[in-house]
DNA sequence: GCCAACGTTGGC
DNA sequence: GCCAACGTTGGC
């Protein structure tokens, strides 16, 4: 089992949309570094969701039900999409701000590369921030 | 709205 | 293969 966290901006996509459709296929990747996060992900890893650009905190927890497939909305370059579905919401949300503040998650990739939109999570970052929002 | 950080493109 | 120019992301 792997963690993981994707970025989504709530006016795009929020965690409520994913709870209201109860899945959704997660396209729009455009970064190799990010889609190669995607590929590696297999159905049953858990994923954090954290809203950028407004709110700048994590929200949710989804689950990878369908592992990568090529992206069908791009017919002529090489992107991929998984499918998420959702877990439940953080009690809290936890802020960047909050995850700035701890020692122990200043070396995860959402701190490190903001720009990243799919980043691994190491078990024990994935466990704290889901412990900072009661979850 | 600004701009730093990062990724990509393309000329050489 | 290098790197300057450009475009995009996302925090502030």
């Amino acid at each position: 089992m792997n963690y993981w966290l994707v970025k989504s901006e709530p006016e795009d996509y929020s965690f409520e949309d994913l709870q209201e459709d109860g899945k959704a296929m997660w396209d729009g990747v455009r970064n190799y570094a990010a889609r190669n996060n995607l590929r590696k992900m297999a159905k049953g890893d858990l994923v954090l969701f954290y809203h950028s650009k407004q709110g700048l905190e994590v929200v949710g927890i989804a689950r990878v039900c369908r592992e990568s497939y090529p992206d069908p909305t791009e017919e002529r370059e090489d992107w991929s999409v998984v499918d998420l579905e959702p877990v439940k919401p953080l009690q809290q949300s936890v802020t960047l701000k909050a995850i700035k503040a701890e020692p122990e998650l200043a070396d995860i990739a959402l701190v490190k590369n903001s720009r990243l939109s799919v980043m691994p999570l190491p078990e024990a970052a994935f466990a704290k921030i889901r412990d900072m929002g009661g979850a």
